[in-house]
DNA sequence: ACAAAAGTGTTACGATTACACCCATGC
DNA sequence: GCATGGGTGTAATCGTAACACTTTTGT
C-alpha cells in the first residue's frame, strides 16, 4: 500500500450484467434500453450503482438480476467476471465497474425493469457481429461475457444453469450447441457428460411431450469442475492465429 | 444503470499484485512487510491506490510491480485477476481492490521496494499452507492467484513468462514442474511443446555451462493460446470433490 | 573414451469418433 | 405397426505415455 501523504482517489462503483439464456435454440443477452442521460435512449447491459454504504459487490450484482428479471426462485448462476475501469468509459467521471456473468434458464418473454424503459433478449450473434450498438464500453463487457461462457462450458458444470430444475440429456445438449454453434453426435454426448462423475444425477423418469420415448430426467450434480471436461469441437479449417490474452 | 435520486457510493481503489517468479526451482510469491498501520509490520501483497485522478488500473498495476522489484525491461506478464470488495476487507473504509497477476523471470535476491519496509519471495507453498499470515484478505488473493497460474499454464503461453528472453526447452519444462509440482517426461513434453504451433520459436544454437550438449534456444512464440494444450497430470489417487467456483 | 544432456523412433494403450443397432413409448 | 426420439455396442482412429536408443558436446 502507498503512503497516505496524498488523498487517494475515489472513483464511483457500478455492477454490470451480462445475463445469458437459451431462447428458440439461441444464445441471448438481455440488454435494456436507458432511460436516464449518459446515452438515454441507447441500448445497455442492466447494471448499477452500488445501493447504499456496505451494500456487498456480488449482493449488488444479484439485487440487479432481480430487478432487470423476474426470476422467481434463487436457480440463477452469477459470478464476476471481470473489471473495467478506463477513464473515458463513462462521460459522468471516474466510474468503475464489475462486470458480472449471470446464467438463467428460459424466461419469460419480455422484461420489463424498474427503470429500464425496455428490456430485451437480444441474439448473441448480433452482438458479437456488432450489429447493435451499446452505451458505455458494453459491447466489449458483452463479448468477453459471451466467451467467458463459452470456454467455462467445457471444463465446469455451467451448462446446468441454463436448464430447468430437471432435465433430460438432449436438452443439456441443446444447450451446447447454442453457446457453442456446433453440432454434436448425440449418443457420445450422452456418454460423455455421464462420464464426468458429479455433473448430472438422476432425478426420476421423465415425461415430456416429444413423441417418442421419453428421456430420462436429471438434476445438477454436486460437482462445479468437469472432468473430464467437454472439449469443444475446433471451428474447421479456420484457422485464428489473433486472439487476445490480457485485458 | 440506477436513477440518481440517492447519491451513489463512492470507494477507494487499490491494485494489488501477486507477483510470481521461480527461485532454485521453487515457485515464489512476492511478499513486503507493510510499514502502515493498517496491519504495520505484517506481510501483504504488494499494492497500493490508484495514483491521481485519472490513472488507469492496469497503469497503476504496471507502476506498483516497478516500485517494488527491480524490474528492468517490458518483460512481465501482467493481467487482471479479480476483484475484492467485501465491505469488511479493510479497517480503513470500503476499499476495493482489483488484484493482478504478474509473472517475472527469476529476479535479484532481495528487493528493496520504496514505501515498504523489506520484501522477501517466499515459497507458494508456505503460502497455500497458511504457513505464512498475510494482512487484510490477501491470503485469499495470493491463493486464488497462485492456482489461475496453474491453470493457464495448460492453456496459454504463460509458462515462457517466467523464462529470460531466450531459454532452452529443459528450462521450460523446469517452469511447469516447479508451478505444478509434479514431473515431466522429457522427451515427451519437447515434443509437446513444439506441437503447439508459435508457442516457442528458435533463437539460435544455445550456450549453456551445463556439462552435457548444449540445448537450442527458443523465445516465445506470437501465440497466447496453446493449442494442443498441456494438460497437467492428475494429482494420482487423491479425489477431490470440493473446489468452489463461484465467488 | 566417457559422462551428461539433447533429441528421435517406436510400441502399447486409452480416449474419441463415427455409425450401426436395439429399446421404449405415443398415435 | 410405425414413427419418433432414447439409449447401447463396437471397430477404426487419433493422441498420449513410456521407454529404448541415437546424437552432440565438455572434460
Amino acid at each position: 500500500m502507498q503512503a497516505d501523504s496524498w488523498s487517494p482517489t475515489s472513483v464511483l462503483l457500478t455492477v454490470d450484467l451480462v445475463i445469458l439464456t437459451l431462447r428458440e435454440g439461441r444464445l441471448c443477452v438481455l440488454l435494456v434500453e436507458r432511460g436516464e442521460d449518459p446515452f438515454r435512449g441507447m441500448l445497455a447491459l442492466p447494471g448499477g450503482f452500488l445501493n447504499h454504504d456496505g451494500e456487498e459487490i456480488l449482493d449488488a450484482a444479484h439485487r440487479e438480476l432481480s430487478e432487470e428479471t423476474a426470476l422467481t426462485s434463487g436457480r440463477v448462476h452469477l459470478e464476476q467476471m471481470a473489471t473495467y475501469g478506463d477513464s473515458g468509459r463513462d462521460p459522468r467521471g471516474r466510474v468503475v465497474s464489475v462486470a458480472h456473468l449471470a446464467i438463467a434458464p428460459g424466461l419469460p418473454d419480455p422484461v420489463a425493469g424498474t427503470d429500464a424503459t425496455d428490456a430485451a433478449w437480444v441474439p448473441a450473434e448480433s452482438v458479437l457481429s456488432g450489429g447493435v450498438e451499446l452505451a458505455f464500453d458494453h459491447h466489449r463487457i458483452a463479448t468477453d461475457g459471451i466467451e467467458q461462457a463459452r470456454t467455462k462450458l467445457e471444463f465446469s458444470a455451467l451448462a446446468t444453469a441454463f436448464c430447468r430444475e430437471t432435465f433430460s440429456i438432449a436438452e443439456l445438449q441443446q444447450v451446447y450447441e447454442a453457446v457453442w454453434g456446433t453440432e454434436l453426435d448425440t449418443r457420445n454426448f450422452y456418454r460423455k457428460v455421464q462420464a464426468a462423475k458429479g455433473f448430472i444425477v438422476p432425478a426420476g423418469s421423465g415425461r415430456r411431450d416429444t413423441g417418442g420415448r421419453p428421456a430420462r430426467l436429471y438434476k445438477a450434480g454436486p460437482q462445479t469442475v468437469l472432468f473430464p471436461p467437454l472439449i469443444r469441437p475446433a471451428p474447421s479449417t479456420t484457422e485464428e492465429t489473433t486472439r487476445g490474452e490480457e485485458q
